[in-house]
DNA sequence: AAAAACTTTTTGACTAATCAAAATATATTT
DNA sequence: AAATATATTTTGATTAGTCAAAAAGTTTTT
């Protein structure tokens, strides 16, 4: 009931990432997918969902699933709004390391309030996009979303610019840092093999790298012409 | 029952500043101010504060009152310590007004780490006090708090630095910074009269303030040979 | 199309934190 | 020392959010 509880917020957030994820036309986000993105058991999730049904920021069809309407999608930018713009904050101007603003802004995104965010916004030149690559939401709810490549579908033998990585998860992060794969370094793939899950990455620091697949899929790129 | 809940850190810090501004020997806080101060009925501070005795936070007498035990104190005093050095980065490093700081760090005081607390207190210079020349607690819990005397009590015709603004009411410091009534500033009394509740302030920008008995108190002064 | 497997919803119970109001203590008057 | 006033505690109820496990619905397999 309560329509701005942190609770509410990771709710709003979890079901606006999960219909992003959605390969499908259908965007109708699962029970069982969204209780386990939250680390709830699904009753608990269908209990929740049915309240924020009720306070109009979802729709939600029994037994089928669970979308936001467009007041749940504005309060679920702005919470990535404020996420991602902590983030940035952290890491430009705290000096905090990629790998653990992720945590951090996990909290903090729930207690800053407007006037803070929209401060920190001004002091960092309102920037587009976070360290991770992933957009930062305007102020009223409006976010552009780039459709990228990842290493598994972009051309091969071509560099072409490191955008976004989709996993937050700090040792990946770490790892791909001591790599120098870090959103705005140029990369090319080198060699792909499905068969042997296994893909082939030269840095243009002319390191090699080689990930697997399930990896590779968490890295976008967009090509270099966009950004001379 | 839960440790470290922003309620249980509010009880804390709600405790712990009863305690310093007692003036009286006997430091009990009774459940009537300590319910008054939290904003809620007596009844429920009651109930808290017989859960925090249960965890050894606080010595809790029944009909007299409260106490820190010596583990609540250095709770209490982490918090403080996280609730200042937000509020002296968000003026000194974000630009924000001394008036709306207070507000904002009473939240994110609750959702800032210890690493970015640490990383906040390092990029600071390990500061001593806040903007409002409120201590700021070591990492280990130790506070420093010189005992200074007020404009009330203060010397009258002596050149003094104003050293703490004991109210953290947005309008109150508003009026002060207008005035050029902050910490670090030289100020004299040139006259106090408790029959009118009056005191006549003269800041070094020559700039006469006057204000009343209840405003003065709040003012605290050291002398200036202290910082030469 | 029945059986089995899986997902979702419901039900009942629990914790944290709160209030309203009755019951009980303590303090202050008279 | 009673009577009155004030402060505190207790009791019963409420809201937000959660889990465990039973019940019901949907899908998949056979």
């Amino acid at each position: 009931m309560p329509l701005r509880s942190s609770t509410v917020e990771n709710y709003l957030k979890a079901i606006y990432k999960a219909e992003i994820a959605q390969t499908d036309g259908n965007h109708l986000v699962p029970m069982g997918y969204l209780a386990a993105s939250l680390e709830v058991v699904p009753g608990t999730a269908t209990t929740m969902v049915k309240a924020l049904a009720e306070s109009g920021l979802v729709i939600y069809e029994p037994y089928s699933g669970v979308r936001l309407t467009t007041a749940g999608q504005k309060l679920a930018a702005l919470v990535l709004r404020r996420h991602r713009l902590m983030e940035l904050f952290l890491v430009k101007v705290l000096g905090m390391s990629w790998a653990e603003v992720h945590e951090e802004a996990e909290h903090l995104e729930h207690a800053a309030s407007d006037r803070l965010i929209d401060r920190i916004d001004d002091m960092l030149g309102r920037p587009r996009v976070d360290p991770h690559g992933d957009p930062i939401p305007d102020p009223d709810g409006t976010v552009s979303t780039p459709h990228y490549q990842t290493l598994l579908t972009c051309p091969i033998e071509t560099t072409l610019e490191l955008a976004r990585v989709t996993d937050q998860d700090a040792d990946f992060l770490r790892f791909l840092e001591s790599n120098g794969l870090v959103p705005g370094q140029l990369i090319r793939v080198e060699a792909r093999d499905t068969v042997a899950d296994h893909v082939l990455i030269r840095g243009k620091n002319e390191r090699q790298v080689s990930i697997g697949m399930r990896a590779a899929a968490k890295l976008l790129v967009s090509s270099t012409s966009h950004s001379p």
